[in-house]
DNA sequence: CTTTGTGCAAAGCCTTTGCACTCGC
DNA sequence: GCGAGTGCAAAGGCTTTGCACAAAG
């Protein structure tokens, strides 16, 4: 996502509005990288702005996706994540919190694939499912109890 | 997805029961390329068994997944869609109209990333976004219209 | 006979929408 | 002033859940 001055420009280019609600949501997007829901953005807003509606939360975040300075990530189960970083990167996702992370794919020499044929592929985009390091520390301890915890 | 007997036994092992209603919805799934939702799993499934409950499918289709006998793959704004194909492949995502076919990766070498520090990833999985054939002649119509559409 | 599954309907979560008022342009 | 944006609340998809009865093991 661009910083906030110029998506000021795109947005009056759309002919969209520039209101104080969404000056404050492009601020809090900007640089995010905790991959926020509607909800937590929503939070996040109405403690600076108190009675800004879920809404306009939802209206000015769908407007980013559209102009393709937002990407929406969807994992079963769960809310929309929201994306402010649109250069080429991937994900994992953490299938315990839900932890959302960003991964770079430095060097990629050889891909062969089959059932792509007719298809026309705009983006290609990799997730790693799995368990964050804290997750699955505590799913260690659980199949691994430290001594005093075990039976006799 | 494993072969509707191979299922009956994997249930009665897990203490579930092997109603006929979830026998229909292994038959349904078995080899089922599609990657149906719920809903349209319920379609078919009422067509060969009127008054089965849409809640007897979600069921089953949670504990499939639990199971590992069935994937679930999420998409911004839409369903649930399930894949009875849990071999190791990905996937090709129509954004127009939502068509999702298998694709399979025959060669992978020389892939680097960072990001992935302290995490512990289980599966990795590739979607490609873009437009399938019959979309992409669609939408090439549009901005290139035949001659005899175009305005004098 | 106990435990799980089923059908129905109601509730839940996430997201979108209708209406009237406000405000950027 | 016009049209888009906003707040509120209500509705909309998709999925889960409480209840009572039926059926599998």
């Amino acid at each position: 996502m661009r910083a906030p001055a110029e998506l000021t420009e795109a947005f009056r280019g759309q002919g969209l509005k520039l209101t104080p609600q969404r000056k404050l949501l492009f601020r809090l997007l900007h640089g995010n990288e905790t991959h926020p829901t509607a909800e937590s953005l929503f939070t996040s807003a109405s403690q600076q702005m108190p009675g800004i509606s879920l809404r306009t939360v939802y209206q000015t975040l769908n407007d980013l996706v559209a102009m393709g300075e937002l990407a929406a990530l969807s994992f079963p189960g769960g809310p929309t994540r929201f994306d402010a970083n649109v250069v080429d990167h991937h994900h994992a996702h953490c299938t315990a919190c839900g932890e959302l992370r960003d991964v770079y794919v430095d060097r990629l020499d050889g891909v062969a694939v089959h059932g792509l044929e007719g298809f026309h592929p705009l983006t290609a985009s990799i997730v790693f499912s799995g368990l964050c390091s804290a997750c699955a520390e505590r799913s260690a301890e659980i199949s691994n109890p430290t001594p005093k915890e075990q039976l006799p």
